[in-house]
DNA sequence: GAGGTTTATCTTGACATCAAGATAAGCGAT
DNA sequence: ATCGCTTATCTTGATGTCAAGATAAACCTC
Protein backbone atom coordinates (compact mmCIF):
# COMPACT_ATOMS: atom_id res chain seq x y z
CA UNK A 1 0.00 0.00 0.00
CA UNK A 2 1.19 3.82 -0.65
CA UNK A 3 1.83 5.68 2.48
CA UNK A 4 0.52 9.42 2.45
CA UNK A 5 2.97 11.53 -0.63
CA UNK A 6 4.85 13.90 0.94
CA UNK A 7 4.48 16.47 -2.10
CA UNK A 8 2.39 17.25 -4.45
CA UNK A 9 2.23 19.13 -8.37
CA UNK A 10 0.23 21.10 -10.09
CA UNK A 11 -1.22 18.06 -11.94
CA UNK A 12 -2.34 15.57 -8.33
CA UNK A 13 -4.50 18.78 -7.43
CA UNK A 14 -5.80 19.07 -11.33
CA UNK A 15 -6.48 15.34 -11.45
CA UNK A 16 -8.29 15.40 -7.74
CA UNK A 17 -10.56 18.12 -8.87
CA UNK A 18 -11.34 16.20 -12.15
CA UNK A 19 -12.35 13.43 -10.16
CA UNK A 20 -14.65 15.68 -7.51
CA UNK A 21 -16.14 16.73 -10.45
CA UNK A 22 -16.44 13.75 -13.49
CA UNK A 23 -15.98 11.18 -10.69
CA UNK A 24 -17.87 9.04 -14.27
CA UNK A 25 -14.38 9.33 -16.28
CA UNK A 26 -11.06 7.82 -15.67
CA UNK A 27 -8.54 10.85 -15.84
CA UNK A 28 -5.80 8.66 -15.41
CA UNK A 29 -3.71 9.93 -19.11
CA UNK A 30 -3.33 13.22 -17.30
CA UNK A 31 -1.48 11.96 -14.84
CA UNK A 32 1.29 11.21 -17.56
CA UNK A 33 0.46 13.72 -20.35
CA UNK A 34 -0.29 16.83 -18.70
CA UNK A 35 2.70 16.72 -16.77
CA UNK A 36 4.29 16.44 -20.25
CA UNK A 37 2.87 19.31 -21.46
CA UNK A 38 3.14 21.40 -18.22
CA UNK A 39 7.05 20.62 -17.72
CA UNK A 40 7.63 21.42 -21.38
CA UNK A 41 6.21 24.69 -20.89
CA UNK A 42 8.42 25.72 -17.54
CA UNK A 43 11.53 24.25 -19.44
CA UNK A 44 10.50 26.41 -23.01
CA UNK A 45 10.62 29.40 -20.50
CA UNK A 46 13.71 28.79 -18.48
CA UNK A 47 15.76 27.74 -21.82
CA UNK A 48 14.26 31.38 -22.70
CA UNK A 49 15.48 33.61 -19.85
CA UNK A 50 18.76 31.50 -19.93
CA UNK A 51 19.62 32.24 -23.33
CA UNK A 52 18.22 35.72 -23.45
CA UNK A 53 20.82 36.52 -21.19
CA UNK A 54 23.69 35.13 -23.20
CA UNK A 55 22.00 36.81 -26.27
CA UNK A 56 20.89 33.40 -28.19
CA UNK A 57 17.55 33.29 -29.18
CA UNK A 58 15.90 29.74 -28.33
CA UNK A 59 14.73 29.47 -32.05
CA UNK A 60 18.39 29.72 -33.36
CA UNK A 61 19.89 27.50 -31.02
CA UNK A 62 17.27 24.78 -32.36
CA UNK A 63 18.63 25.24 -35.87
CA UNK A 64 22.06 25.60 -34.74
CA UNK A 65 22.39 22.60 -32.90
CA UNK A 66 21.21 20.38 -35.79
CA UNK A 67 23.68 21.79 -37.66
CA UNK A 68 26.20 21.30 -35.24
CA UNK A 69 25.50 17.53 -34.91
CA UNK A 70 25.42 17.02 -37.89
CA UNK A 71 29.28 16.84 -38.40
CA UNK A 72 31.52 18.79 -40.93
CA UNK A 73 31.21 20.22 -42.93
CA UNK A 74 27.72 21.43 -40.90
CA UNK A 75 25.46 21.50 -43.38
CA UNK A 76 22.20 20.25 -44.05
CA UNK A 77 18.81 21.34 -46.10
CA UNK A 78 15.63 23.14 -45.00
CA UNK A 79 13.84 19.93 -45.31
CA UNK A 80 16.17 17.94 -43.29
CA UNK A 81 15.90 20.96 -40.60
CA UNK A 82 12.90 21.08 -39.92
CA UNK A 83 12.49 17.79 -39.65
CA UNK A 84 14.75 17.72 -36.82
CA UNK A 85 13.20 21.34 -34.92
CA UNK A 86 9.16 19.84 -35.87
CA UNK A 87 8.65 23.53 -37.42
CA UNK A 88 6.77 23.78 -40.53
CA UNK A 89 8.16 25.13 -43.62
CA UNK A 90 7.43 28.50 -43.68
CA UNK A 91 9.00 29.14 -39.97
CA UNK A 92 12.17 27.73 -41.00
CA UNK A 93 12.27 29.62 -43.94
CA UNK A 94 11.82 32.14 -41.84
CA UNK A 95 14.56 31.51 -39.31
CA UNK A 96 17.26 30.37 -41.96
CA UNK A 97 16.59 34.07 -43.36
CA UNK A 98 17.21 35.80 -40.15
CA UNK A 99 20.20 33.47 -39.17
CA UNK A 100 21.68 34.36 -42.77
CA UNK A 101 20.95 37.84 -42.17
CA UNK A 102 23.14 37.61 -38.84
CA UNK A 103 25.93 35.85 -40.48
CA UNK A 104 25.49 32.70 -38.74
CA UNK A 105 24.68 30.21 -41.98
CA UNK A 106 24.83 30.85 -45.21
CA UNK A 107 22.96 29.26 -47.73
CA UNK A 108 23.35 27.77 -51.08
CA UNK A 109 22.08 25.86 -54.09
CA UNK A 110 22.45 22.71 -54.04
CA UNK A 111 24.69 21.22 -56.39
CA UNK A 112 22.88 17.93 -56.70
CA UNK A 113 19.05 18.70 -56.72
CA UNK A 114 18.02 22.24 -58.31
CA UNK A 115 14.84 22.67 -56.02
CA UNK A 116 16.98 21.90 -53.41
CA UNK A 117 19.28 24.41 -50.92
CA UNK A 118 21.79 23.65 -48.33
CA UNK A 119 22.08 25.56 -44.99
CA UNK A 120 25.88 25.44 -43.53
CA UNK A 121 26.96 26.99 -40.09
CA UNK A 122 29.55 29.57 -40.62
CA UNK A 123 32.57 29.76 -37.91
CA UNK A 124 30.83 32.32 -35.86
CA UNK A 125 27.77 30.59 -35.60
CA UNK A 126 29.68 27.35 -34.60
CA UNK A 127 31.44 29.06 -32.33
CA UNK A 128 27.89 30.48 -30.68
CA UNK A 129 26.30 27.05 -30.38
CA UNK A 130 29.50 25.51 -28.97
CA UNK A 131 28.67 27.93 -26.03
CA UNK A 132 25.30 27.96 -25.67
CA UNK A 133 25.15 23.95 -25.64
CA UNK A 134 27.81 23.62 -22.92
CA UNK A 135 25.63 26.20 -21.02
CA UNK A 136 22.28 24.37 -21.87
CA UNK A 137 23.60 21.23 -20.61
CA UNK A 138 24.85 22.85 -17.57
CA UNK A 139 21.90 24.11 -16.52
CA UNK A 140 19.27 20.93 -17.51
CA UNK A 141 22.08 19.10 -15.41
CA UNK A 142 20.27 20.79 -12.81
CA UNK A 143 17.03 20.61 -13.40
CA UNK A 144 17.33 16.79 -13.35
CA UNK A 145 19.36 17.05 -10.13
CA UNK A 146 16.09 15.39 -8.25
CA UNK A 147 16.56 11.89 -10.25
CA UNK A 148 19.53 9.50 -9.74
CA UNK A 149 20.65 8.32 -12.76
CA UNK A 150 19.20 4.98 -12.84
CA UNK A 151 15.95 7.15 -12.37
CA UNK A 152 16.71 8.97 -15.36
CA UNK A 153 17.34 5.86 -17.23
CA UNK A 154 14.16 4.78 -16.64
CA UNK A 155 12.48 7.92 -17.26
CA UNK A 156 13.82 8.09 -20.67
CA UNK A 157 13.01 4.57 -21.71
CA UNK A 158 9.23 5.53 -21.01
CA UNK A 159 9.12 8.46 -23.19
CA UNK A 160 11.39 6.58 -25.97
CA UNK A 161 8.20 3.87 -25.86
CA UNK A 162 5.83 7.13 -26.67
CA UNK A 163 7.89 8.91 -28.46
CA UNK A 164 8.49 5.98 -31.03
CA UNK A 165 5.12 6.36 -33.21
CA UNK A 166 5.69 9.88 -33.80
CA UNK A 167 9.00 9.35 -34.70
CA UNK A 168 9.02 6.51 -36.84
CA UNK A 169 5.68 7.49 -39.18
CA UNK A 170 6.70 10.27 -41.30
CA UNK A 171 3.74 12.56 -40.12
CA UNK A 172 6.11 15.79 -40.01
CA UNK A 173 3.82 18.70 -41.04
CA UNK A 174 5.41 19.85 -44.30
CA UNK B 1 21.07 -6.42 -18.34
CA UNK B 2 19.69 -4.74 -20.98
CA UNK B 3 19.69 -6.34 -24.10
CA UNK B 4 19.68 -4.80 -27.76
CA UNK B 5 17.16 -2.41 -27.89
CA UNK B 6 14.48 -2.99 -31.02
CA UNK B 7 13.50 0.20 -31.74
CA UNK B 8 15.08 3.75 -31.85
CA UNK B 9 13.59 7.04 -31.45
CA UNK B 10 14.79 10.88 -32.64
CA UNK B 11 16.86 11.47 -29.53
CA UNK B 12 18.76 8.30 -29.76
CA UNK B 13 19.85 9.54 -33.16
CA UNK B 14 20.71 12.83 -31.90
CA UNK B 15 22.49 11.80 -28.72
CA UNK B 16 24.77 9.00 -30.78
CA UNK B 17 25.29 12.33 -33.44
CA UNK B 18 26.14 14.06 -30.15
CA UNK B 19 28.55 11.69 -28.52
CA UNK B 20 30.52 11.53 -32.26
CA UNK B 21 30.53 15.46 -32.64
CA UNK B 22 31.48 16.32 -28.87
CA UNK B 23 32.63 13.57 -27.01
CA UNK B 24 34.07 15.29 -24.00
CA UNK B 25 30.23 16.00 -23.30
CA UNK B 26 28.00 14.17 -21.31
CA UNK B 27 24.87 15.14 -22.66
CA UNK B 28 22.74 12.54 -20.75
CA UNK B 29 20.42 15.11 -19.60
CA UNK B 30 19.24 15.17 -23.63
CA UNK B 31 18.41 11.86 -22.90
CA UNK B 32 15.06 12.87 -21.02
CA UNK B 33 14.47 16.38 -21.68
CA UNK B 34 15.11 16.74 -25.77
CA UNK B 35 11.91 13.70 -24.99
CA UNK B 36 9.97 15.44 -23.21
CA UNK B 37 10.31 18.93 -25.53
CA UNK B 38 9.64 16.34 -28.34
CA UNK B 39 7.17 14.48 -27.00
CA UNK B 40 5.02 18.10 -26.07
CA UNK B 41 5.26 19.05 -29.83
CA UNK B 42 3.74 15.76 -31.30
CA UNK B 43 0.80 15.90 -27.97
CA UNK B 44 0.17 20.40 -28.96
CA UNK B 45 0.14 19.02 -32.91
CA UNK B 46 -2.25 16.35 -32.14
CA UNK B 47 -4.27 17.75 -29.96
CA UNK B 48 -4.72 20.66 -32.39
CA UNK B 49 -5.47 19.01 -35.22
CA UNK B 50 -8.16 16.63 -33.01
CA UNK B 51 -9.78 19.66 -31.86
CA UNK B 52 -10.13 21.46 -35.31
CA UNK B 53 -12.15 18.36 -36.43
CA UNK B 54 -14.53 19.17 -33.30
CA UNK B 55 -14.01 22.98 -33.98
CA UNK B 56 -13.12 24.16 -30.72
CA UNK B 57 -9.10 25.60 -30.32
CA UNK B 58 -6.42 24.38 -28.18
CA UNK B 59 -6.17 27.29 -26.56
CA UNK B 60 -10.15 27.67 -25.94
CA UNK B 61 -9.92 23.97 -24.07
CA UNK B 62 -7.33 25.00 -21.82
CA UNK B 63 -9.33 28.16 -20.63
CA UNK B 64 -13.18 26.42 -20.52
CA UNK B 65 -11.52 23.12 -18.72
CA UNK B 66 -9.91 25.21 -15.87
CA UNK B 67 -12.96 26.76 -15.40
CA UNK B 68 -14.93 23.18 -15.43
CA UNK B 69 -12.74 21.45 -13.29
CA UNK B 70 -12.75 24.30 -10.30
CA UNK B 71 -17.06 22.98 -9.97
CA UNK B 72 -19.94 25.14 -9.15
CA UNK B 73 -20.20 27.85 -10.19
CA UNK B 74 -17.55 27.32 -12.89
CA UNK B 75 -16.00 30.86 -12.36
CA UNK B 76 -12.44 31.69 -11.56
CA UNK B 77 -10.28 34.68 -11.36
CA UNK B 78 -8.15 35.72 -14.73
CA UNK B 79 -5.10 35.28 -12.01
CA UNK B 80 -6.12 31.74 -11.24
CA UNK B 81 -6.60 30.70 -14.99
CA UNK B 82 -3.16 32.36 -16.32
CA UNK B 83 -1.32 30.44 -13.28
CA UNK B 84 -3.45 27.10 -14.35
CA UNK B 85 -2.64 27.46 -17.87
CA UNK B 86 0.87 29.01 -17.65
CA UNK B 87 0.55 31.34 -20.08
CA UNK B 88 1.27 35.48 -19.30
CA UNK B 89 -1.76 38.10 -18.28
CA UNK B 90 -1.92 39.55 -21.46
CA UNK B 91 -2.63 36.23 -23.24
CA UNK B 92 -5.42 35.62 -20.65
CA UNK B 93 -7.13 39.19 -21.18
CA UNK B 94 -7.00 37.76 -25.15
CA UNK B 95 -8.56 34.81 -24.50
CA UNK B 96 -11.14 35.80 -22.42
CA UNK B 97 -12.33 38.43 -24.57
CA UNK B 98 -12.27 35.76 -27.29
CA UNK B 99 -14.25 33.31 -25.15
CA UNK B 100 -16.72 36.17 -24.33
CA UNK B 101 -17.18 37.38 -27.94
CA UNK B 102 -18.23 33.41 -28.39
CA UNK B 103 -20.13 33.01 -25.76
CA UNK B 104 -18.62 30.42 -23.93
CA UNK B 105 -17.79 32.66 -20.44
CA UNK B 106 -19.17 35.84 -19.06
CA UNK B 107 -17.22 38.02 -17.51
CA UNK B 108 -18.29 40.12 -14.23
CA UNK B 109 -16.47 42.44 -11.67
CA UNK B 110 -16.07 40.48 -8.55
CA UNK B 111 -17.90 42.31 -5.76
CA UNK B 112 -15.63 41.31 -3.27
CA UNK B 113 -12.25 43.30 -5.01
CA UNK B 114 -12.76 46.02 -7.35
CA UNK B 115 -9.48 45.46 -8.64
CA UNK B 116 -10.70 42.05 -10.24
CA UNK B 117 -12.91 39.92 -12.46
CA UNK B 118 -14.61 36.97 -12.39
CA UNK B 119 -14.87 34.53 -15.69
CA UNK B 120 -17.59 32.16 -15.30
CA UNK B 121 -18.36 29.50 -17.65
CA UNK B 122 -21.98 29.78 -19.68
CA UNK B 123 -24.36 26.89 -20.05
CA UNK B 124 -22.98 26.80 -23.73
CA UNK B 125 -19.19 26.90 -22.51
CA UNK B 126 -19.82 23.87 -20.32
CA UNK B 127 -21.52 21.94 -22.73
CA UNK B 128 -18.46 22.51 -25.37
CA UNK B 129 -16.12 21.31 -23.03
CA UNK B 130 -17.78 18.74 -21.67
CA UNK B 131 -17.84 17.19 -24.96
CA UNK B 132 -14.27 18.19 -25.96
CA UNK B 133 -12.36 17.01 -22.48
CA UNK B 134 -14.02 13.45 -23.03
CA UNK B 135 -12.81 13.42 -26.74
CA UNK B 136 -9.00 14.75 -25.38
CA UNK B 137 -9.23 11.83 -22.35
CA UNK B 138 -10.19 9.00 -25.22
CA UNK B 139 -7.69 10.21 -27.65
CA UNK B 140 -4.63 10.63 -24.61
CA UNK B 141 -5.71 6.85 -23.81
CA UNK B 142 -4.53 5.61 -26.91
CA UNK B 143 -1.38 7.66 -27.10
CA UNK B 144 -0.50 5.61 -23.61
CA UNK B 145 -1.25 2.39 -25.03
CA UNK B 146 2.52 1.75 -25.58
CA UNK B 147 2.52 1.71 -21.47
CA UNK B 148 1.01 -0.28 -19.31
CA UNK B 149 -0.42 0.26 -16.00
CA UNK B 150 2.25 0.14 -13.75
CA UNK B 151 4.48 1.71 -16.07
CA UNK B 152 2.33 4.56 -17.04
CA UNK B 153 2.27 5.16 -13.03
CA UNK B 154 6.02 5.43 -12.53
CA UNK B 155 6.28 7.87 -15.48
CA UNK B 156 4.25 9.55 -13.57
CA UNK B 157 5.82 9.72 -10.41
CA UNK B 158 9.10 10.32 -12.20
CA UNK B 159 7.79 13.34 -13.76
CA UNK B 160 6.16 14.57 -10.83
CA UNK B 161 9.40 15.12 -9.35
CA UNK B 162 10.73 16.85 -12.20
CA UNK B 163 7.68 19.16 -12.06
CA UNK B 164 7.59 19.80 -7.92
CA UNK B 165 9.95 22.51 -7.89
CA UNK B 166 8.46 24.75 -10.74
CA UNK B 167 5.27 24.75 -8.96
CA UNK B 168 5.98 24.56 -5.57
CA UNK B 169 7.57 28.09 -5.93
CA UNK B 170 5.53 30.97 -7.26
CA UNK B 171 7.44 31.78 -10.34
CA UNK B 172 4.70 31.64 -12.74
CA UNK B 173 5.34 34.55 -15.40
CA UNK B 174 2.61 37.51 -14.23
C1' DG C 1 9.70 11.50 -73.61
C1' DA C 2 5.19 13.49 -72.05
C1' DG C 3 2.02 13.66 -68.42
C1' DG C 4 0.98 13.36 -63.91
C1' DT C 5 2.62 12.83 -59.28
C1' DT C 6 5.77 13.74 -55.67
C1' DT C 7 9.30 16.39 -53.37
C1' DA C 8 11.60 20.76 -51.86
C1' DT C 9 11.37 25.29 -50.71
C1' DC C 10 9.35 29.71 -50.35
C1' DT C 11 5.37 33.18 -49.93
C1' DT C 12 1.39 35.04 -47.86
C1' DG C 13 -1.85 36.39 -44.42
C1' DA C 14 -3.89 35.58 -40.08
C1' DC C 15 -3.12 35.06 -35.43
C1' DA C 16 -1.61 33.70 -30.71
C1' DT C 17 1.92 34.74 -27.64
C1' DC C 18 5.16 37.34 -24.96
C1' DA C 19 7.53 41.18 -22.35
C1' DA C 20 7.05 45.43 -20.53
C1' DG C 21 4.53 48.94 -18.90
C1' DA C 22 0.02 51.34 -17.66
C1' DT C 23 -3.85 51.73 -14.58
C1' DA C 24 -6.16 51.11 -10.53
C1' DA C 25 -7.32 49.29 -6.07
C1' DG C 26 -5.96 47.00 -1.76
C1' DC C 27 -2.81 46.68 2.22
C1' DG C 28 0.36 47.90 5.99
C1' DA C 29 3.18 50.56 8.78
C1' DT C 30 3.89 54.72 10.85
C1' DA D 1 -4.76 59.48 7.24
C1' DT D 2 -0.94 59.06 4.12
C1' DC D 3 2.95 57.10 1.77
C1' DG D 4 4.80 53.39 -0.40
C1' DC D 5 4.53 48.63 -1.75
C1' DT D 6 1.97 44.90 -3.64
C1' DT D 7 -1.63 42.72 -6.30
C1' DA D 8 -4.86 42.31 -10.31
C1' DT D 9 -5.90 43.14 -14.81
C1' DC D 10 -5.48 45.27 -19.16
C1' DT D 11 -2.88 47.65 -23.08
C1' DT D 12 0.62 47.98 -26.44
C1' DG D 13 3.93 46.71 -29.87
C1' DA D 14 6.90 43.30 -31.70
C1' DT D 15 7.47 38.84 -33.16
C1' DG D 16 7.36 33.86 -34.16
C1' DT D 17 4.43 30.38 -35.84
C1' DC D 18 1.14 28.05 -38.57
C1' DA D 19 -1.83 26.55 -42.59
C1' DA D 20 -2.47 26.82 -47.17
C1' DG D 21 -1.01 27.58 -51.45
C1' DA D 22 2.56 28.98 -55.11
C1' DT D 23 6.56 27.69 -57.72
C1' DA D 24 9.76 24.74 -59.63
C1' DA D 25 12.39 20.67 -60.34
C1' DA D 26 12.75 15.64 -60.13
C1' DC D 27 10.89 11.17 -60.71
C1' DC D 28 8.20 7.49 -62.63
C1' DT D 29 5.21 5.09 -65.62
C1' DC D 30 3.49 4.07 -69.89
Amino acid sequence: MTFSRPVEDEVDRLVAAWQQERPDLDVAPLEVLSRVSRLSKHLERERRAAFADQGVESWEFDVLTALRRSGEPYELSPGALLRATLVTSGTMTNRIDRLAASGLVVRRPDPEDRRGVLVRLTPAGLERVDAAFADLLRRERELLAGLDEREQHVLAGLLRTLLVPFDASGDAAH
